[in-house]
DNA sequence: TGAATAGTTACCCAATTGGGTAACTATTCC
DNA sequence: GGAATAGTTACCCAATTGGGTAACTATTCA
């Protein structure tokens, strides 16, 4: 339950590049090698690799090797700790607000009352 | 409707940092100065001031300064934007389920129907 | 008006990032 | 066994990042 921050860090990070999410959008249809993940790219290949690397370690994706093809395939569950972090700051964020509304309904039934 | 890549790049980068997060959670709670979010910090004032100078150009934060004190507060239409991609996604990734449902069944059925 | 407060600017530095080439190691196919 | 394919390794490079210090400019308060 405890979400580790540093892994958190890594999943931001990996996310914020363009391509990076293209990959992942990529995945999303299904498993690819590392050829078909670089296709849509006009970078190198060890530019792709790279990239991967970086998702591989934020947790968001996945690969085994068999023969000469390495597959990826995405971790939806870690893409779901991200998720889970901006929702429980939303929550927090309207329970303040509930409290700005409590003090208002608050401030003016003081004000009727006198 | 169409989300800028960039805009995302940033609001993702922003994201990834352990004290940007902290001083957005403290945020959460209502608006508060320059002082006040790296009262927290074991961070030199300049420091603090760069990563709230990367919260505000992610557009996940807004400031403006009255007197000798800028007042920093949230905009959460902006951690929204982030919110939907993560939305999308996961849609889109249940949607390529049920098209792997759907294979699966109709393969079944054959099976069967053989 | 002078001291204290709040923030800002101008730099410095090492580590990381996102891109690249060249050369290499498996595998697989004819 | 030799050529083609798929990926990997070892480097290089400039720009960015996350940290810092020193010195400065408002503002506000006594």
């Amino acid at each position: 339950m405890l979400e580790e921050p540093l892994a958190l860090d890594r999943m931001f990070q990996a996310l914020s590049d363009q391509s990076r999410r293209g990959m992942i959008d990529r995945l999303g249809n299904g498993p690819a090698s590392v050829t078909e993940l670089a296709q849509p790219f006009a970078m190198a290949l060890p530019t792709v690799m790279k990239h991967l690397q970086v998702l591989e370690s934020s947790g968001l994706v996945l690969s085994e090797k068999s023969g000469r093809v390495r597959t990826y395939h995405l971790r939806k569950e870690a893409l779901a700790s991200v998720e889970r972090w901006i929702t429980e700051r939303k929550a927090a964020w309207n329970r303040s607000f509930d409290r700005l509304d409590q003090f208002l309904t608050d401030t003016s039934t003081e004000t009727i009352a006198k």
